[in-house]
DNA sequence: TATTTAAAACTAATTAATTAGTAGATGAGT
DNA sequence: ACTCATCTACTAATTAATTAGTTTTAAATA
């Protein structure tokens, strides 16, 4: 036996989707352009990461002339959800309240802050 | 070229950690046996994940008879201080406020439940 | 239309992660 | 001391993840 496919974004992955996220949809090239800045990455690597992205149902395409043209199937904030509930579970116990204490206890945000995002949420509709 | 090492614990290793964490320190044989209450693992399994855990300087190590006792080097708030930071910088773009946010955003966990978690980190000094 | 260019498709190599079998060493009990 | 149980050490197989080269195909342009 040996490991089974992670159903979490890995690194690479992630990466790209960050760019779709930004640019709503991207070619290849556009994406291999966008994480070169970063770091030099080979325009094939990003083209098997794109059709990996796909397969995992991350990522939809559609063909526009002889290029394809990603967007992202999934929200960020569905990843984020995602995420956070496989580490709360790994890390935490599974109790997200346990999470919170850490965040309290071990960063530097305090009630404040929180009262003050609480807001922003109460008002965003997002 | 291909993937580098985690610093992460990977899910193997982590559900060892959990062990020793709870039991302070634990043989072979003795976390083998809890593992598999969950999921059947071979106890050669845990021998070589132990041995990782120990290279990888999550782990200490002493013999005591022929059998090799094992115990945490890294406490399980510094493993979720770990986890929670890179997990904030893959997904939260280096924001634990955006984490927050999300948490009172996506989660049942509200002010009120935040404003008690405050109390509880204010009194103890763990 | 022939050529150049750029994209997809295919191939491939490396390593971590995961899982566990087998052989050999060692300590305990008789 | 000898046997038996058990532990470590060694070996090994599989697959995801990562990275990118090579070949083929198709669009653009001269």
């Amino acid at each position: 036996m040996a490991r089974s496919k992670s159903t979490q974004l890995t690194d690479g992955e992630q990466s790209i989707m960050e760019v779709l996220w930004k640019n709503e949809e991207a070619t290849v090239r556009e994406i291999a352009d966008t994480l070169s800045k970063d770091k030099p990455t080979a325009y094939t690597t990003v083209q098997t990461l794109c059709k990996i992205l796909a397969e995992k149902g991350y990522a939809n395409f559609r063909k526009e002339g002889k290029a394809f043209i990603y967007s992202p199937k999934i929200t960020q904030k569905d990843a984020r959800q995602s995420a956070l509930t496989s580490m709360v579970n790994k890390f935490f116990g599974g109790s997200p309240k346990v999470l919170a204490q850490h965040l309290l206890q071990e960063t530097d945000i305090d009630l404040d802050d929180l009262e003050a995002l609480q807001r922003q949420v109460d008002l965003a509709d997002d």
